[in-house]
DNA sequence: AGGGGCCTCCGTCCCCAGACGGAGACGCCT
DNA sequence: AGGCGTCTCCGTCTGGGGACGGAGGCCCCT
């Protein structure tokens, strides 16, 4: 496979060069070019054509929010956008897919999780920043909205109950339906519809996606 | 729960200072002892009753392995052994299985991967340093002694062909075998008959196991 | 007093997964 | 030439997983 080509932005020089710097570590990546606002985001993608483009939310002007919506609007443009932020807020989360962003990523983040998320995200892949997703997953998100508004692929778990989150751990140990029953002293029954309510809130197909889902999104590890 | 109690082995001050640095940094563990030596060792643990001892390989006098051989034996040890070593060799790895040790990790592993380590063992858990695993799986390894020997939990995986090894990823995705069988191109009857020989040299039950088996070794994640 | 959410459980149905046994083709090594 | 290991594929059979519909008890909120 040849390089992937990434494109930085964000208002921060300093911030803009740590990125590359961890990025250039490694020999299937490629920084083709950097912008400091929105707007030259737009110019710069648009010249350079790059596979993921790194978008900071924060920034004077119009901020990553909107250029991303502006991207991924051009039918020019085939890049996938990771998004970044220094903030911890499960709105910016929701703003950011809204958008049309592919990855959601915290700037606290070690170097490897960066690099692996430009790697998801420019194989076509969601991406969620294992803090927010953990979040998302154990605490209940206010969903009221209903907000038809076109949900690409989205992907944002509604909320699981406590009950629902203490099965999926242990369906993440490998353990089957029974074992699950053993442990939390309830009917195999009733594990098979917890399993069933995570399943379809997660909008998975089988209990092997939900380990996959456990794993990735850092509830085990 | 109680804190876990650890002792340090290492002929090298510097080494156990950096170990001790990265473990107090966590309230859940507490050094309660150090040895510079294998013979040293003993006394130690003797004397403080750890729940875990990391335990360097390579030390002058009688070494870790012969160490660990020597407190597993004895009835007054309750302490799991999580080793330590410079090197990435298959060969230390085995022997120190055999000599009784709970884990194996790099000494270039990651603080927190130590710190996960020392959880993990003290659990009663088996670790084994991602990078050797992996080499472990994906390398054919040499097992050609009967070696009839009392083998405790072992749980050291027999060799992986290159084609299981490839249908353990795609099955670590998330995959049916009906996807798995699209995507290399064969039959749906040989994607089980992979799957089955993966299950069965690695010992587990069903390809649930074989997710969180893909994981935990750092096959994927 | 009602309603809604969560946890609990039941039964039925269907399908995939995995075990098991057998088999042919190919390449490597002796 | 023969043996071995890998990859390929087939059949059958059993068990568990998951969907679906229904149900009762509990607690909290209005």
């Amino acid at each position: 496979m040849t390089r992937m080509r990434v494109v930085l932005v964000d208002d921060h020089a300093l911030m803009r060069q740590g990125i590359r710097t961890i990025l250039s570590a490694h020999p299937d990546l490629e920084v083709v070019g950097e912008a400091a606002s929105g707007e030259e985001a737009i110019d710069v993608v648009l010249s350079t054509r790059p596979d993921v483009v790194c978008m900071d939310v924060e920034m004077p002007g119009i901020g990553g929010l909107e250029a991303t919506r502006r991207l991924v609007a051009n039918p020019d443009v085939t890049a996938h956008v990771l998004m970044l932020t220094t903030f911890e807020r499960e709105d910016y989360l929701l703003a950011a897919l809204d958008a049309g962003a592919s990855g959601f990523l915290l700037k606290n983040a070690r170097p490897e999780h960066l690099v692996y998320g430009v790697r998801s995200v420019a194989a076509g892949e969601a991406l969620l920043a294992p803090e927010l997703t953990r979040a998302v997953i154990e605490r209940a998100v206010a969903q009221e909205r209903g907000e038809s508004a076109a949900g690409p692929a989205g992907a944002v778990p509604e909320s699981l109950t406590e009950r629902e989150v203490e099965v999926l751990r242990l369906l993440a140990q490998g353990l089957s339906n029974d074992e699950i029953a053993e442990k939390l002293l309830v009917g195999r029954s009733t594990v098979k519809t917890h399993v069933s309510n995570v399943l379809m809130k997660l909008a998975l197909r089988d209990r092997v996606q939900a380990v996959v889902f456990a794993y990735r999104s850092g509830l085990v590890g």
